[in-house]
DNA sequence: CTCTTGCTTCGACATACTTCAATATTGACG
DNA sequence: CGTCAATATTGAAGTATGTCGAAGCAAGAG
C-alpha cells in the first residue's frame, strides 16, 4: 500500500487542508454531528442576550438532565461554546470565532475553484 | 422529567432550528466529523476541474483502499459529494448546495443576534 | 473468454458514542 | 450547619463507527 503506479494521473502529494488543521476542524464538525447538540447550539445562538441558562435548554428535549449536561460539555470541549456559573445557574454562550472558522472552510468548499479561479 | 418549574425564566417553547432540520443538518456535519472525510472533501473541492479520480485520493492516506471507499460512500450518502464512473476510473465532485447550506447555518450562529438585532 | 486493474461491498473486530440512573458538587437560604 | 435546587460527574448498557482482509463487480487488454 505504500507505493503505487497510478494509471491516470499523479497522486495528490499535498492536500489543501493539512492533516493537523483537518483534525482540529473535524473535531468541531463532529460536535455538531448530533441533532441534540446542533439544536443546543442553535438555541444558544438565537438569543439576543447572547447567553442562555441551562434551565432553559434542558426542558426543551425529551432527554434526561445528565444527557443534556453531557452534550453541553462536548460542545464546550470542541470550543464552540463557553459557560459561566452565576449563583445557582449556569449560562452558556457561543464562541463566534469557532463558528466562523467552520463557515469559512465550508464556503471555500462551496464555491470551489476559488483557489485556482 | 416531563414537567419542571423553572426558577429563573420560561423554557424555550420553540427552537430556532426545528428538530427535522436539525436531523438533516447534523447528518451532514457528522459526515465531516472525521479528519479523513474532511480532508477528502477538501481535496475534491480544491480541484479546478471540479472533480477528482479516486486513484488520486487513496494514496494520500495511510489507509487501505476499502477504508477510503467507505468514507467516500458516507460523504455521498450525506449529500456532500457525488460521483460517476468513467471507464475504469470513478470521479468525485462536490455538491455546493450542501456545503453552502451548512455554511449559512454556521454564519447565522457566528454573528448571532442577527435574528433579533 | 480470460486476465488484470480500479473500486466497491461484505464480514468481523476493537473502539467510541449516546443515554440513563445514581451519586456528587456547588451555591442559596434558613 | 442542614436542606433544597440546579448542574455536573460516574458507571454501565446498548448501539454505532472506523478499520482491515477477503471477496465481488465492472471495464479495458490480450
Amino acid at each position: 500500500m505504500s507505493k503505487q503506479e497510478p494509471g491516470c494521473c499523479e497522486p495528490l502529494s499535498e492536500e489543501p487542508l493539512g492533516a493537523e488543521q483537518a483534525a482540529e476542524l473535524s473535531a468541531m464538525f463532529k460536535a455538531l454531528g448530533d441533532p441534540v447538540r446542533l439544536r443546543l447550539l442553535s438555541m444558544i445562538a438565537s438569543r439576543a442576550e447572547g447567553e442562555v441558562c441551562v434551565c432553559e435548554l434542558t426542558p426543551a428535549f425529551e432527554l434526561s438532565q445528565p444527557t443534556i449536561s453531557h452534550h453541553l460539555k462536548l460542545l464546550r470541549q470542541a470550543g464552540l461554546v463557553d459557560c459561566e456559573r452565576r449563583g445557582t445557574w449556569v449560562y452558556y454562550w457561543v464562541r463566534p470565532e469557532a463558528a466562523e472558522r467552520m463557515a469559512a472552510m465550508l464556503s471555500s468548499v462551496g464555491e470551489r475553484r476559488a483557489v485556482t479561479a
